[in-house]
DNA sequence: TTACAAACTCAAGTCAACTTGAGGTCAAGC
DNA sequence: GCTTGACCTCAAGTTGACTTGAGTTTGTAA
């Protein structure tokens, strides 16, 4: 495997330089040495960006994503935490899923107000009996 | 109807009342009048209130939420830009499913690392396919 | 009519997650 | 041998979304 330098894990990966380099102080990556001052980064870097971009879209904090998936911090992982973070994510899915119809809706509806509208009332209902979202810290993430 | 002070708006809704009065700041809801200095709602926006949290919940910004369901502010919605935005939702919804089984995935797995589990690999290589996310600006929210 | 909880305003503070800036190092190509 | 571009550090700045604090006002129950 070939060692990459941060500019090739910026280009391959999207992620800023600057961002990488926070990334690291932080302890969600690590560079695998120095060549020099450079950090050199193992390819295997890039599927780890993956997760955290996919973490952080799904609205987990850095914090919470390296507590998943970070290699060292915790010796045992929660495994039922985890197990909750995905109920809660399959159910922020049906809230997703809602909010799409919604914004169709809006996008389509031709009524002057979509408060009047029945149908988009009826959505809104439906979205507020099954309870808005779980910890509201922070938005989901990234449409 | 009756009408609601900003305490009841915020048991109801659950939102706090200094995010309520932030909220009427910036032009997200709306209190219908004053009763001596205090604000009078509405119970129309319980309901705005829950599009702003599931907008928020879906990582949109307030700007954003605004644009989409603001009573004024935009006098013509960009409807194109709304399908637009419930497509790029959808997207996020297979995200979040795909990010939901890989943390099943990690709270049941008995390797010692992610990295090294061929079925973790898989899932991973799936989602870095599809393309992580798409503006990744602030988090998707509310896990 | 007085007490008090619940409102209010306005400025300032906070927090996560980055970005920017100033100033410095280094290998490679001309 | 000198310039250039890609990297470096470290401190400070930025942004969005709120929250907090200090000091003030008011509707209602006792």
């Amino acid at each position: 495997m070939k060692i990459l330098d941060i500019g090739e894990v910026s280009r391959q990966s999207g992620v800023a330089v600057s961002t990488l380099r926070y990334y690291e102080e932080v302890g969600l990556i690590r560079s695998t040495g120095r060549n020099g001052l450079r950090r050199q980064f193992d390819p295997e870097v890039l599927q780890t960006l993956s997760l955290i971009t996919l973490g952080k879209s799904a609205g987990f904090s850095l914090d919470e994503i390296r507590s998943m998936f970070g290699k060292d911090g915790e010796p045992d992982i929660d495994r039922q935490g985890m197990v909750a973070k995905a109920d809660e994510l399959d159910r922020q899915v049906k809230r997703l899923e809602a909010l799409s119809n919604i914004i169709r809706h809006v996008a389509e509806c031709p009524a002057p107000s979509h408060m009047e509208c029945p149908s988009f009332q009826r959505m809104i209902t439906i979205v507020q009996k099954r309870g808005a979202a779980g910890k509201t810290k922070k938005g989901t993430g990234s449409i």
